[in-house]
DNA sequence: TGACATAGTGTAACAGTCACACTATGTTAT
DNA sequence: ATAACATAGTGTGACTGTTACACTATGTCA
């Protein structure tokens, strides 16, 4: 076997933090405060803890910036290209985390970095190959609605289902028929009635949904 | 941001070769020389250049065990836990490569170890963590055989419509109907007949077909 | 009590999937 | 030459899931 030279590489985690606020697919980032990329906006994310497992530190990084833990989060891909940080090589391990709309503390940065909620149609020019990575995980969002429940981690505790379906309309970017997404997704018998009803505004109220297995994502078809 | 305490991590790249052969999926691995897990089987794997891509890493780490090149290769997952080399931290991007059925060199091993193919049914006591990246790829690739061309990866330039339908069985690890597989596969619209006919046996000789795009991996349905 | 706004509901056409058995054709042995 | 052999190659009908499509139900508020 073939031995590489020995050597030891930076290595970084990153974290796409996704919710739906405003009936927009939102992404948060933060704005760089140093070289290089100064005043651009990046991913958040940072160096690897050397006696925290990959996933650990991502959901730390993500705990940091918005004060959420326990929501859905899952390795993305890893980037290794040599020139993609203009000062060292430089690894990064993508993670995407999804959370629900009622669940932000939206905490302020902690360290007077600029931090923001950008809808995924608006994002701003970003620093170093973050365009890219984000391309990846809404490819992968986008897959990932039509052969699994990943959807319902974007709900809170209880919903309806037309806003379930805004979700779904949202990320996908087109409508769907009412009739038809709810013969779906009932049969899927991963949510079930709570038995109350949400009324708000002059029209009839709507029954509220659970998930089921709410930290579960399962594959269907 | 928090920012983790600076810090170098080693960064490993492992690949798990892939091929068909005596009709069976089988997998390349090594026998470590030294310690940790000095006998054991692993899988093939080196230190990441300071100047390369990761892929490209992986392509030559493949190239040297296999003698192959401009195969199918895939990064499958980034493996980060901190025990899973007893010795240090290490984190090891995994990839996997599918090998044409008639292109191995099959070389002996470069430097005076021990290689094998192995069938996934059979494989031995892995070092590490292996076992759990041989899982991973393994259920990746079924996956993939639902909704991409994958399998064609596996063929050799021309080949017969028989001999197609053979791998999917071998993957899945189950019989298909002969004439709903040609159906199908024809309907994709991504092989087609050379006009040549392979005639080996005392029986009928089989068209042989060829993949219209050989290095491209399409998604389907 | 009527206007309003969203909730909630069924059916028929169509497309894709699945189960299933016989004929075609070359080679080889007699 | 011809018959046995072995694999190649082919179609139909049942079933299942997907799609298109429009009206009634029910609460609030003026």
């Amino acid at each position: 076997m073939y031995q590489y030279d020995y050597l030891l590489l930076e290595e970084t985690a990153a974290i796409e933090i996704y919710t739906i606020r405003d009936g927009r697919l939102k992404l948060l980032l933060i704005r760089r405060g140093g070289a290089p990329f100064k005043g651009k906006w990046a991913l958040p994310g940072g160096f690897v803890g050397i006696d925290e497992g990959l996933e650990k530190g991502a959901r730390r990084e993500l705990q940091e910036e918005t004060g959420v833990s326990g929501v859905y989060l899952e390795q993305l891909y890893t980037f290794g290209a040599p020139d993609r940080d203009p000062r060292e090589r430089v690894i990064t391990v993508a993670y995407y985390a999804l959370i629900p709309s009622d669940a932000l503390a939206i905490r302020a940065a902690t360290d007077a970095e600029a931090v923001g909620w950008f809808a995924m149609d608006e994002l701003p020019e970003l620093a170093f190959d973050h365009a890219q990575i984000v391309a990846m995980a809404q490819e992968r969002l986008r897959a990932k609605l039509d052969y699994s429940t990943i959807a319902f981690q974007f709900m809170p505790a209880r919903f309806t289902l037309s806003e379930l379906q805004r979700v779904y309309e949202i990320i996908l970017g087109q409508e769907i028929d009412k009739r038809n997404f709810r013969k779906w997704v009932l049969a899927l018998e991963q949510i079930e009635e709570t038995g109350d009803r949400r009324r708000e505004g002059a029209h009839r109220p709507a029954m509220l949904y659970r998930v089921r297995e709410p930290g579960e994502v399962r594959i269907i078809k």
